[in-house]
DNA sequence: AAATCGTGGAT
DNA sequence: TATCCAAGATT
């Protein structure tokens, strides 16, 4: 295997957080689960709504036999609320095509929705000790570093970034896994973006990066993404109101959240594109059936 | 292939 | 206070 597998796995044995989804006996389900709502969310905010929904939905039928609003409403704040649908719809696709399990193929993995290169691998490596490449930001953070010498990776996931990281695996299935799992460790708790703890690093020694001064770039590594007054904040506001209602909402309800009605109009004809929300007569809701008393 | 899609903690 | 960015996927 390769130096860097073999130092970083080395210090992951001592320094893996212990994280739940990390618990050895835990199904593939919680693990598909962790990974979508890591999807860009950090662990800390992840933690109390994946137990929630581990207890409240421990197989993918549990989730499949309740309506899509209720994995919308479970969601939370985690942002990106179109992962819970997604999820949700994973679940009916695992019932459906699957048992009711979550598949040992790459090909029936990537064909769920929701599910790309990233979530697809990072299940079949962490849930059944499959070897594949795992490549997210923070490896590919890593590999930039260690192996290329770059500050930073490009903007998204290349063929080449998984050929380099497939490289770079022990052969064996359940070594090559932890490795893989160590490569994201590193990446999220000492190689970070914008304050690299060098000093602590196992590959500190053979950091092409750091042999070269680890001089990080002045500007941002990615194009900063703006939010205040973007269609996004105004779709945030528009849910946060469906989620907390217990039934449909009157239009003035949403007309609340945002004064300009062009682009709340805009916000809500999105959200509705999206089957994030449902029109009800003159109402608007969740997906799903609606309670008796409404 | 660049834009879009939430939210909140850290700096 | 404003900026950056966090276990991506989709179109």
């Amino acid at each position: 295997m390769s130096e860097l597998a073999s130092l970083t796995t080395a210090w992951y044995d001592v320094n893996a957080r212990d994280l739940p989804w990390r618990d050895p006996d835990i199904g593939a389900w919680p693990v598909l689960i962790s990974e979508f709502m890591l999807q860009q969310t950090p662990v800390v905010r992840v933690l109390p709504v994946w137990r929630e929904w581990v207890a409240r939905w421990p197989a993918p039928a549990d989730l499949a036999a309740e309506d899509s609003g209720e994995a919308i409403r479970a969601w939370g704040r985690l942002g990106y609320p179109r992962r819970a649908m997604r999820l949700h719809g994973c679940a009916t696709a695992l019932v459906e095509r699957h048992g009711g399990q979550v598949p040992r193929r790459l090909d029936q993995m990537l064909a769920l929705p929701g599910v790309g290169d990233y979530t697809a691998r990072a299940v079949l490596a962490f849930a059944y000790g499959q070897r594949h490449p795992v490549v997210d930001t923070n490896v590919r953070r890593v590999a930039a570093r260690a192996v290329h010498g770059l500050p930073d990776a490009g903007a998204a996931t290349t063929p080449a970034d998984l050929a380099l990281v497939e490289s770079l695996l022990p052969q064996a299935e359940q070594a090559a896994a932890r490795a893989s799992a160590a490569f994201m460790e590193l990446g999220a708790v000492l190689c970070t973006a914008r304050t690299p703890r060098c000093e602590a690093c196992p590959l500190r020694e053979t950091c092409a990066w750091r042999r070269s001064g680890a001089v990080l770039p002045a500007g941002p590594s990615r194009k900063p993404q703006a939010y205040a007054g973007t269609d996004r904040q105004v779709r945030g506001l528009l849910l946060a109101v469906l989620r907390q209602a217990t039934g449909p909402v009157e239009r003035l309800a949403l007309d609340v959240v945002w004064p300009d009605p062009v682009q709340r109009t805009r916000a809500l004809d999105s959200l509705l594109a999206d089957g994030l929300v449902v029109p009800r007569g003159e109402r608007f809701s969740l997906p799903g059936r609606v309670p008796a008393d409404f």
